[in-house]
DNA sequence: CGCATGGTTCGATCCTCATCGAAGCATTCC
DNA sequence: GGAATGCTTCGATGAGGATCGAACCATGCG
């Protein structure tokens, strides 16, 4: 009854919640660790590195060492098209869009993503910090201007406290489906979020809810 | 975590075998029943009508009710497509291909198709009666010719043995993916080749195995 | 060297879902 | 109407696989 390709195998890969999460999270390009695509997913450490060896193994995804940290990519733009094909039907066939729960429209809002912010929030300061010429957009890359590094540090935010990590790095947001900021200097700024209490994390999960107060704070000073 | 297409809802529905099966059948373009489909994947009437109720569910399939038959067809261009982009990725990392085992080899040279005869000798078959005009290509139809009437008449095969189905109709071939002969005439040939005892149906498989001799004459027959 | 951190492997648990037989509907034929 | 055919639903069974805690490797740091 088999014939040529197994077609079925490739799909069940895509087919389970939490490997069709890490995958969505790879297609921005950027490849991730175990670690990152773990809290992505929103499956434990072993899980996920379950996952990863089964998505390894039916070569949709290729792996890059770097010293202790593993870097876990989309094997291929053939891969990416497949995936992007599977968004397509089921975008199309998907109108019974299931109404976001209080939880879920948080999140969507603002979250944390492994130690930076994510959402909407993370999108438009993103764009802001660009607009305002602090960050400079270099290919896929993004680099910290001149006046940018000045300008944290006056804010007091360290931009150097986690070193050994890049500075800025571009994470695709989930909900938004656009680039948000990461690295150490995304880091920072979350670090800043929660000692300036403007925001609290919701227990149990990856919500980040801001106080009016505190998201007046913010928004004045990235988003202004 | 959820966001907006659920991909790995749409993906794990091609991710079962049974269903990946089916949606493969009908990649040809042409709808089929329940029966046929069930036959196709593997699975009993039962199982088959489960799973295509998901599949329907799922949006990936169009019902065309005629009469007391149900016919499943894929449900877009855009479901084929996705479809395609995952046979293509299947191809791409499946060199690994399985060595096929003797069941297999049987399987692809000839097998049973609901009531007709699929596989490798089935589609050279149908090629050969084009060829000779015993058949005719009508878009995408197939018609007997004046010529093919007479002389499958002269062979002994009645044609209109069991009436009120289409005599003619192509069916899309599993292992060579292109069209064989199927309706009353194919179930016509394939009742003369197991009635004359030119092959002999394997024991729980679709395979079907020619004798040496049975070999000789269905080629003199149908491949001259 | 020992410690910390990022990852994987192992083992046990649990749950979903594929499967089929039997029974039930629905449609058509006689 | 009654019988036959095509298909679906129901119920029970079973297997595969997703999950996580704990223990185990590997790499880098002091």
């Amino acid at each position: 009854m088999r014939e040529g390709p197994d077609i079925a195998r490739i799909a069940s890969l895509v087919g389970d919640p939490a490997r069709a999460n890490m995958l969505n999270a790879l297609m921005g390009g950027t490849a991730l660790t175990a670690s990152e695509l773990a809290l992505e997913a929103g499956v434990s450490l072993p899980t996920a590195s379950s996952h990863l060896s089964k998505l390894m193994e039916g070569g949709l995804l290729t792996l890059a060492s770097q010293g202790r940290h593993r870097y876990y990519g989309l094997a291929s733009a053939q891969v990416a098209g497949m995936i992007e094909a599977i968004i397509g039907v089921a975008e199309a066939v998907g109108p019974k869009r299931v109404r976001p729960g209080p939880r879920d429209a948080a999140m969507r809002v603002a979250r944390v993503c492994y130690d930076h912010l994510a959402g909407e929030q993370a999108v438009a300061m993103l764009d802001r910090l660009f607009d305002r010429k602090l960050l400079l957009r270099e290919d896929n890359e993004i680099r910290l201007a001149p006046s940018g590094a000045s300008h944290f540090t006056a804010l007091g935010i360290d931009i150097h406290a986690k070193a050994r990590r890049p500075v800025c790095r571009a994470c695709l947001d989930w909900s938004v489906r656009r680039s948000h900021l990461a690295g150490t200097l995304g880091a920072a700024i979350l670090d800043k979020i929660i000692a300036e209490k403007w925001a609290r994390r919701e227990k149990d999960s990856r919500a980040v809810v801001f106080s009016p107060k505190g998201r007046q704070e913010f928004e004045r000073m990235f988003l202004a």
